[in-house]
DNA sequence: ATGCTACCCTGGCAGC
DNA sequence: TGCTGCCAGGGTAGCA
């Protein structure tokens, strides 16, 4: 499942292996994973050279120059989502929904079993306007948001924390692993209402280390999660709580418990962290 | 504005 | 063995 480290190593390799490279053409083999243009405006990456590989939450931005003209391409990985750069020889994956072609012979290839995720281009605009066409949330980001910032995201607002953390409007990028991972570092239960400005402090640095500790690991790769050079991530081995239902507390021994937030699984442990 | 639910979609797995 | 049904969840539409 593609969160924000997840998409970091995607976007570091993407750069390495693209920035550069000229755009020959895309086959969007399935138009359902189109988020709003339409198939025919991905004709105008014809020729256009990868300036920069970015990201904002989990959305990867592929900024692309033809000419004085500049093109963004956004990807979202959804939950299933693959982008591969690879030889065009290549084993076709089945799910394989778009193929950007590159003048050097090789191929960017976006796979997505579940199909929940979305490509979308857009020509022009503002910065600010260019991401909201894009659809991209206008939260903060979660590595460099300031402590006061963060305490102020989340002081006001109704609702359990674990939901809060979800809510890509206030911080973009965490999912449903790492909101469970950062709450039981900073102890605090996912139930937790009108938290304190301490402990909001404390869950920023949780966030902020468990984050860092998965891009440091590449990633957690439970299902389909690869980076684009096919390699899978191994932080699902240092996960504390999230998949560990019943399973005793790493810390505590205490067994690990799981409750339903926002329509999602909530993994935490009854004893570590508290309200 | 905000917070909630339903929906999309397929592979994997438990249970019979 | 093979079938059925359920579960996983990011983002968004639609609702109160």
């Amino acid at each position: 499942m593609p969160e924000l480290p997840e998409v970091e190593t995607v976007v570091r390799g993407l750069r390495r292996a693209l920035l550069g490279a000229t755009i020959d053409g895309v086959d969007i083999r399935h138009p359902g994973i189109l988020r709003s243009a339409p198939a025919a405006n991905f004709l105008a990456v014809e020729g256009s050279r990868v300036r920069n590989v970015d990201r904002a939450g989990r959305f990867i931005l592929v900024d692309l120059a033809r000419g004085a003209a500049t093109l963004h391409l956004m990807l979202h990985l959804g939950m299933t989502g693959q982008l591969l750069v690879v030889e065009e020889a290549a084993p076709w994956a089945k799910h394989t929904h778009a193929v950007f072609q590159l003048r050097d012979g090789r191929q960017l290839r976006f796979i997505d079993p579940r199909r929940f995720g979305r490509l979308d281009i857009v020509t022009e605009g503002s910065l600010p306007e260019r991401l909201r066409r894009l659809g991209i949330p206008r939260g903060q980001e979660p590595l460099t948001v300031a402590p006061d910032d963060f305490v102020a995201l989340f002081r006001k607002r109704k609702g359990p924390l674990k939901n809060l953390l979800l809510n890509q409007a206030l911080l973009r990028g965490l999912g449903n692993i790492y909101a469970d991972e950062s709450l039981f570092r900073a102890g605090l239960d996912p139930r937790a209402h009108h938290v304190s400005a301490p402990r909001l402090r404390r869950l920023r640095t949780a966030v902020r280390h468990v984050l860092r500790s998965a891009i440091r690991a590449g990633g957690s790769s439970i299902s389909d999660y690869v980076a684009s050079d096919g390699t899978r991530g191994w932080f699902q081995l240092r996960h504390q709580v999230y998949g560990r239902t019943g399973l005793p507390c790493r810390r505590c021994r205490t067994p690990v418990r799981r409750i339903v937030l926002a329509g999602r699984s909530a993994h935490f442990c009854p004893s570590c962290q508290s309200r």
